[in-house]
DNA sequence: GGAATATAATTGTCATGACAACTATTATCC
DNA sequence: GGATAATAGTTGTCATGACAATTATATTCC
Protein backbone atom coordinates (compact mmCIF):
# COMPACT_ATOMS: atom_id res chain seq x y z
CA UNK A 1 0.00 0.00 0.00
CA UNK A 2 1.99 3.25 -1.37
CA UNK A 3 2.50 6.13 1.08
CA UNK A 4 0.82 8.34 -1.93
CA UNK A 5 -2.87 6.51 -1.29
CA UNK A 6 -2.96 8.88 2.26
CA UNK A 7 -5.12 8.70 4.89
CA UNK A 8 -8.45 6.82 3.19
CA UNK A 9 -6.81 3.35 3.24
CA UNK A 10 -6.60 3.28 7.19
CA UNK A 11 -9.94 4.97 7.34
CA UNK A 12 -12.30 2.50 9.65
CA UNK A 13 -14.91 4.20 8.07
CA UNK A 14 -13.96 2.97 4.46
CA UNK A 15 -12.99 0.04 4.83
CA UNK A 16 -16.36 -1.33 6.94
CA UNK A 17 -18.14 -0.44 4.04
CA UNK A 18 -15.67 -2.52 1.45
CA UNK A 19 -15.90 -5.23 3.64
CA UNK A 20 -19.98 -5.21 4.86
CA UNK A 21 -20.26 -5.07 0.73
CA UNK A 22 -18.10 -7.60 0.22
CA UNK A 23 -19.44 -9.69 2.92
CA UNK A 24 -23.27 -8.92 1.50
CA UNK A 25 -22.82 -9.75 -1.92
CA UNK A 26 -21.40 -13.17 -0.93
CA UNK A 27 -24.42 -13.19 0.89
CA UNK A 28 -26.45 -11.89 -1.78
CA UNK A 29 -25.38 -14.97 -4.45
CA UNK A 30 -26.43 -17.39 -2.34
CA UNK A 31 -29.22 -16.34 -1.52
CA UNK A 32 -30.45 -15.86 -5.28
CA UNK A 33 -31.55 -19.18 -6.05
CA UNK A 34 -34.29 -18.82 -3.01
CA UNK A 35 -35.08 -15.54 -4.61
CA UNK A 36 -34.72 -13.89 -1.44
CA UNK A 37 -31.67 -10.99 -1.16
CA UNK A 38 -30.02 -10.09 2.53
CA UNK A 39 -32.27 -7.58 3.29
CA UNK A 40 -35.29 -9.34 2.68
CA UNK A 41 -34.26 -12.84 4.45
CA UNK A 42 -33.48 -10.41 7.76
CA UNK A 43 -36.50 -8.95 7.43
CA UNK A 44 -38.84 -12.08 6.78
CA UNK A 45 -35.99 -13.81 9.45
CA UNK A 46 -37.72 -11.43 12.01
CA UNK A 47 -41.04 -11.87 11.05
CA UNK A 48 -41.00 -15.30 11.49
CA UNK A 49 -39.17 -15.57 15.01
CA UNK A 50 -41.85 -13.27 16.31
CA UNK A 51 -45.16 -13.30 15.08
CA UNK A 52 -47.20 -10.90 14.86
CA UNK A 53 -45.06 -7.89 15.04
CA UNK A 54 -46.12 -4.30 13.15
CA UNK A 55 -44.12 -2.86 11.21
CA UNK A 56 -42.47 -0.45 13.27
CA UNK A 57 -41.60 -3.26 15.54
CA UNK A 58 -39.92 -4.56 12.51
CA UNK A 59 -38.40 -1.85 11.58
CA UNK A 60 -36.77 -1.28 15.53
CA UNK A 61 -35.47 -4.77 14.93
CA UNK A 62 -34.23 -4.70 12.00
CA UNK A 63 -32.53 -0.97 12.31
CA UNK A 64 -34.28 0.05 9.30
CA UNK A 65 -36.25 3.03 8.22
CA UNK A 66 -39.94 3.02 8.11
CA UNK A 67 -39.67 3.82 4.30
CA UNK A 68 -37.23 1.14 3.59
CA UNK A 69 -39.14 -1.58 5.90
CA UNK A 70 -42.58 -0.84 3.56
CA UNK A 71 -40.51 -1.66 0.61
CA UNK A 72 -39.02 -4.39 1.48
CA UNK A 73 -42.27 -5.99 2.97
CA UNK A 74 -44.02 -4.72 -0.10
CA UNK A 75 -41.73 -7.45 -1.66
CA UNK A 76 -42.17 -10.12 0.25
CA UNK A 77 -45.58 -9.54 0.30
CA UNK A 78 -45.58 -9.39 -3.58
CA UNK A 79 -43.88 -12.89 -3.40
CA UNK A 80 -46.16 -14.04 -1.06
CA UNK A 81 -43.87 -14.90 1.55
CA UNK A 82 -46.12 -12.94 4.32
CA UNK A 83 -49.02 -11.48 4.67
CA UNK A 84 -50.37 -7.91 6.51
CA UNK A 85 -53.60 -7.50 8.24
CA UNK A 86 -55.46 -4.25 10.08
CA UNK A 87 -54.49 -3.67 13.65
CA UNK A 88 -57.82 -4.61 15.88
CA UNK A 89 -56.63 -2.24 17.88
CA UNK A 90 -54.95 0.68 16.19
CA UNK A 91 -55.65 0.80 12.67
CA UNK A 92 -52.96 2.89 11.21
CA UNK A 93 -50.79 -0.44 12.21
CA UNK A 94 -50.42 -3.30 9.69
CA UNK A 95 -49.61 -6.68 11.78
CA UNK A 96 -47.32 -8.50 9.35
CA UNK A 97 -47.71 -12.83 9.26
CA UNK A 98 -45.12 -15.07 7.67
CA UNK A 99 -47.19 -17.89 5.32
CA UNK A 100 -46.26 -21.51 4.92
CA UNK A 101 -44.33 -20.67 2.12
CA UNK A 102 -42.35 -17.65 4.05
CA UNK A 103 -41.68 -20.01 6.87
CA UNK A 104 -40.82 -22.73 4.44
CA UNK A 105 -37.98 -20.54 2.63
CA UNK A 106 -36.73 -19.72 6.04
CA UNK A 107 -36.03 -23.15 7.07
CA UNK A 108 -34.50 -23.90 3.81
CA UNK A 109 -31.85 -20.57 3.71
CA UNK A 110 -31.39 -20.88 7.43
CA UNK A 111 -27.99 -22.95 6.60
CA UNK A 112 -27.57 -20.14 3.67
CA UNK A 113 -26.84 -17.52 6.64
CA UNK A 114 -25.52 -19.75 9.08
CA UNK A 115 -22.71 -20.96 6.50
CA UNK A 116 -21.67 -17.04 6.16
CA UNK A 117 -21.42 -16.60 9.58
CA UNK A 118 -19.89 -19.74 10.44
CA UNK A 119 -16.86 -18.68 7.55
CA UNK A 120 -16.54 -15.48 9.00
CA UNK A 121 -16.03 -16.41 12.64
CA UNK A 122 -13.62 -19.44 11.38
CA UNK A 123 -10.95 -16.70 10.02
CA UNK A 124 -10.58 -15.04 13.51
CA UNK A 125 -10.00 -16.77 16.81
CA UNK A 126 -13.46 -16.61 19.47
CA UNK A 127 -11.88 -13.99 21.40
CA UNK A 128 -10.97 -11.46 18.15
CA UNK A 129 -14.91 -12.63 17.56
CA UNK A 130 -16.33 -11.20 20.50
CA UNK A 131 -14.03 -7.85 19.99
CA UNK A 132 -15.39 -7.47 16.63
CA UNK A 133 -18.72 -7.46 17.27
CA UNK A 134 -18.69 -5.55 20.98
CA UNK A 135 -16.54 -2.87 18.44
CA UNK A 136 -19.18 -2.84 15.59
CA UNK A 137 -21.85 -2.42 18.45
CA UNK A 138 -19.61 0.47 20.62
CA UNK A 139 -19.38 2.04 16.83
CA UNK A 140 -23.05 2.28 16.52
CA UNK A 141 -24.20 3.44 19.64
CA UNK A 142 -21.19 6.63 19.00
CA UNK A 143 -22.49 7.05 15.71
CA UNK A 144 -26.26 7.40 16.96
CA UNK A 145 -25.29 9.16 19.54
CA UNK A 146 -23.45 12.27 17.72
CA UNK A 147 -26.41 11.84 15.19
CA UNK A 148 -29.02 12.56 17.75
CA UNK A 149 -27.00 15.22 19.66
CA UNK B 1 -31.69 -8.64 24.12
CA UNK B 2 -34.61 -11.55 24.25
CA UNK B 3 -33.96 -14.70 23.62
CA UNK B 4 -36.59 -14.96 21.00
CA UNK B 5 -34.87 -12.36 18.28
CA UNK B 6 -32.70 -15.28 17.50
CA UNK B 7 -29.37 -15.73 16.24
CA UNK B 8 -29.49 -12.84 13.63
CA UNK B 9 -29.35 -10.33 16.79
CA UNK B 10 -25.65 -12.36 17.03
CA UNK B 11 -25.01 -12.46 12.90
CA UNK B 12 -21.96 -9.98 12.52
CA UNK B 13 -23.04 -9.49 8.84
CA UNK B 14 -26.08 -7.90 9.99
CA UNK B 15 -24.23 -5.75 12.75
CA UNK B 16 -21.27 -4.63 9.93
CA UNK B 17 -24.55 -3.31 7.97
CA UNK B 18 -26.21 -1.66 11.06
CA UNK B 19 -22.98 0.24 12.67
CA UNK B 20 -21.59 0.99 8.84
CA UNK B 21 -24.63 2.56 8.09
CA UNK B 22 -25.02 4.61 10.95
CA UNK B 23 -21.06 5.52 10.83
CA UNK B 24 -21.69 6.63 7.20
CA UNK B 25 -24.70 8.65 7.87
CA UNK B 26 -22.97 10.94 10.85
CA UNK B 27 -19.85 11.59 8.47
CA UNK B 28 -22.85 12.15 5.90
CA UNK B 29 -24.08 14.73 7.53
CA UNK B 30 -21.35 16.53 8.86
CA UNK B 31 -20.68 16.96 4.83
CA UNK B 32 -23.83 18.17 3.71
CA UNK B 33 -22.46 21.68 3.78
CA UNK B 34 -19.47 21.52 1.47
CA UNK B 35 -22.14 19.08 -1.59
CA UNK B 36 -20.31 16.16 -0.48
CA UNK B 37 -21.18 12.48 0.30
CA UNK B 38 -19.11 9.95 2.26
CA UNK B 39 -18.56 8.39 -1.25
CA UNK B 40 -17.87 10.95 -2.92
CA UNK B 41 -15.67 12.84 -0.81
CA UNK B 42 -13.71 9.12 -1.00
CA UNK B 43 -13.32 9.51 -4.14
CA UNK B 44 -12.47 13.04 -4.95
CA UNK B 45 -10.10 12.13 -1.95
CA UNK B 46 -8.47 10.07 -4.32
CA UNK B 47 -8.00 11.71 -7.32
CA UNK B 48 -6.65 14.70 -5.01
CA UNK B 49 -3.82 12.45 -3.57
CA UNK B 50 -2.94 10.98 -7.10
CA UNK B 51 -3.42 13.33 -9.70
CA UNK B 52 -3.51 11.75 -13.19
CA UNK B 53 -5.27 8.55 -12.57
CA UNK B 54 -7.74 6.75 -15.08
CA UNK B 55 -11.42 5.67 -13.88
CA UNK B 56 -10.47 2.01 -13.40
CA UNK B 57 -7.63 3.21 -11.09
CA UNK B 58 -9.87 5.17 -9.34
CA UNK B 59 -12.38 2.00 -9.14
CA UNK B 60 -9.90 -0.22 -7.64
CA UNK B 61 -8.42 2.00 -5.08
CA UNK B 62 -11.88 2.92 -3.99
CA UNK B 63 -13.33 -0.61 -4.06
CA UNK B 64 -15.99 0.35 -6.58
CA UNK B 65 -17.47 -0.87 -9.26
CA UNK B 66 -16.91 0.42 -13.16
CA UNK B 67 -21.11 1.76 -12.94
CA UNK B 68 -20.76 3.23 -9.48
CA UNK B 69 -17.25 5.41 -10.64
CA UNK B 70 -18.80 6.46 -13.63
CA UNK B 71 -21.86 7.87 -11.69
CA UNK B 72 -20.06 9.35 -9.11
CA UNK B 73 -17.51 11.12 -11.29
CA UNK B 74 -20.65 12.20 -13.31
CA UNK B 75 -21.54 14.06 -10.31
CA UNK B 76 -18.19 15.49 -9.29
CA UNK B 77 -17.46 16.84 -12.53
CA UNK B 78 -21.38 18.10 -12.12
CA UNK B 79 -20.45 20.20 -9.43
CA UNK B 80 -16.90 21.10 -10.67
CA UNK B 81 -14.49 19.48 -8.61
CA UNK B 82 -12.82 17.17 -11.31
CA UNK B 83 -12.27 17.12 -15.22
CA UNK B 84 -11.66 14.35 -17.17
CA UNK B 85 -9.40 14.37 -20.54
CA UNK B 86 -9.33 11.67 -23.13
CA UNK B 87 -6.18 9.77 -22.79
CA UNK B 88 -3.28 10.32 -24.62
CA UNK B 89 -2.32 6.50 -25.21
CA UNK B 90 -5.30 4.96 -25.00
CA UNK B 91 -8.29 7.07 -26.38
CA UNK B 92 -11.00 4.76 -24.53
CA UNK B 93 -9.57 5.34 -21.09
CA UNK B 94 -10.11 9.27 -19.06
CA UNK B 95 -8.11 10.83 -16.96
CA UNK B 96 -9.07 12.83 -14.13
CA UNK B 97 -8.00 15.56 -12.33
CA UNK B 98 -8.82 17.53 -9.88
CA UNK B 99 -9.97 21.39 -10.18
CA UNK B 100 -8.75 24.57 -8.11
CA UNK B 101 -12.46 24.24 -6.25
CA UNK B 102 -12.23 20.13 -6.35
CA UNK B 103 -9.09 20.20 -4.29
CA UNK B 104 -10.49 23.83 -2.20
CA UNK B 105 -13.13 21.70 -0.91
CA UNK B 106 -10.87 18.65 0.40
CA UNK B 107 -8.75 20.87 2.26
CA UNK B 108 -11.78 22.32 4.16
CA UNK B 109 -13.31 18.96 4.28
CA UNK B 110 -10.43 16.97 5.21
CA UNK B 111 -10.80 17.64 9.06
CA UNK B 112 -14.13 16.36 9.12
CA UNK B 113 -13.56 13.05 7.58
CA UNK B 114 -10.68 13.28 10.32
CA UNK B 115 -12.85 13.93 13.03
CA UNK B 116 -15.27 10.74 12.56
CA UNK B 117 -12.21 8.52 12.24
CA UNK B 118 -10.67 9.82 15.77
CA UNK B 119 -13.79 9.96 17.09
CA UNK B 120 -13.65 5.83 16.11
CA UNK B 121 -10.24 5.77 17.18
CA UNK B 122 -11.10 7.60 20.93
CA UNK B 123 -13.98 4.72 21.66
CA UNK B 124 -11.18 1.23 21.62
CA UNK B 125 -7.87 1.04 22.92
CA UNK B 126 -5.04 1.36 20.18
CA UNK B 127 -4.82 -2.45 20.20
CA UNK B 128 -8.50 -3.01 19.31
CA UNK B 129 -8.32 -0.95 16.65
CA UNK B 130 -5.88 -2.37 15.27
CA UNK B 131 -7.36 -5.79 15.65
CA UNK B 132 -10.86 -4.34 14.07
CA UNK B 133 -8.96 -2.84 10.69
CA UNK B 134 -7.32 -6.32 10.48
CA UNK B 135 -10.24 -8.02 10.75
CA UNK B 136 -12.21 -5.49 8.30
CA UNK B 137 -9.39 -7.32 5.80
CA UNK B 138 -9.49 -10.56 6.55
CA UNK B 139 -13.23 -10.33 6.18
CA UNK B 140 -12.99 -8.85 2.92
CA UNK B 141 -10.20 -10.96 1.90
CA UNK B 142 -12.76 -13.97 2.50
CA UNK B 143 -15.46 -12.76 1.09
CA UNK B 144 -13.70 -11.77 -1.93
CA UNK B 145 -11.90 -15.14 -2.62
CA UNK B 146 -15.35 -16.95 -2.09
CA UNK B 147 -17.24 -14.58 -4.62
CA UNK B 148 -14.80 -15.41 -7.25
CA UNK B 149 -14.44 -18.75 -6.48
C1' DG C 1 -65.58 17.17 22.82
C1' DG C 2 -62.77 19.44 19.68
C1' DA C 3 -58.18 21.52 18.45
C1' DA C 4 -53.53 20.48 18.50
C1' DT C 5 -50.17 16.90 18.57
C1' DA C 6 -48.21 12.47 18.01
C1' DT C 7 -47.82 8.15 15.65
C1' DA C 8 -47.97 4.31 11.75
C1' DA C 9 -47.38 3.91 7.37
C1' DT C 10 -46.77 5.54 2.51
C1' DT C 11 -44.90 8.12 -1.36
C1' DG C 12 -41.33 10.69 -3.69
C1' DT C 13 -36.53 11.86 -4.73
C1' DC C 14 -31.84 11.11 -4.81
C1' DA C 15 -27.26 8.41 -4.12
C1' DT C 16 -25.06 4.10 -4.04
C1' DG C 17 -24.18 -0.49 -5.45
C1' DA C 18 -24.89 -5.14 -7.83
C1' DC C 19 -25.48 -7.00 -12.16
C1' DA C 20 -26.02 -7.41 -17.22
C1' DA C 21 -25.66 -5.64 -21.71
C1' DC C 22 -23.60 -2.50 -24.70
C1' DT C 23 -20.04 0.75 -27.43
C1' DA C 24 -15.60 2.05 -28.63
C1' DT C 25 -10.94 1.20 -28.73
C1' DT C 26 -6.81 -1.65 -28.25
C1' DA C 27 -4.24 -6.01 -28.07
C1' DT C 28 -3.52 -10.72 -29.63
C1' DC C 29 -2.89 -14.38 -32.64
C1' DC C 30 -2.99 -16.93 -36.47
C1' DG D 1 -3.38 -7.63 -41.63
C1' DG D 2 -7.74 -9.10 -40.35
C1' DA D 3 -10.64 -11.89 -37.17
C1' DT D 4 -10.99 -12.51 -32.31
C1' DA D 5 -10.53 -11.36 -27.76
C1' DA D 6 -9.66 -8.10 -24.12
C1' DT D 7 -10.25 -3.64 -21.99
C1' DA D 8 -12.31 1.23 -20.58
C1' DG D 9 -16.20 3.18 -20.03
C1' DT D 10 -21.40 3.86 -20.36
C1' DT D 11 -26.26 2.80 -19.89
C1' DG D 12 -30.16 0.37 -17.91
C1' DT D 13 -32.59 -1.98 -14.17
C1' DC D 14 -33.39 -3.18 -9.65
C1' DA D 15 -32.73 -3.10 -4.31
C1' DT D 16 -31.47 -0.49 -0.42
C1' DG D 17 -31.17 3.49 2.35
C1' DA D 18 -31.36 8.59 3.74
C1' DC D 19 -34.37 12.24 3.95
C1' DA D 20 -38.61 15.06 3.43
C1' DA D 21 -43.41 15.44 2.89
C1' DT D 22 -47.97 13.44 3.13
C1' DT D 23 -52.17 10.64 4.77
C1' DA D 24 -54.79 8.44 8.14
C1' DT D 25 -55.67 7.35 12.67
C1' DA D 26 -54.91 7.97 17.88
C1' DT D 27 -53.78 10.61 21.82
C1' DT D 28 -53.48 14.66 24.61
C1' DC D 29 -54.92 18.73 26.58
C1' DC D 30 -57.48 22.36 27.40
Amino acid sequence: MSNEEGQLQTSIGFWMGIAYRKLSALLQQRLKAYGLTPEQWSVLYTIQVSEGLIQKDIAERTHKDKPTTTRILDQLEDKGFIVKSVGENDRRAFVVHATEKGRHVIRETASVERSVSEEVRSIMTAEEYDVFVELLQRIHSHAETKLEG
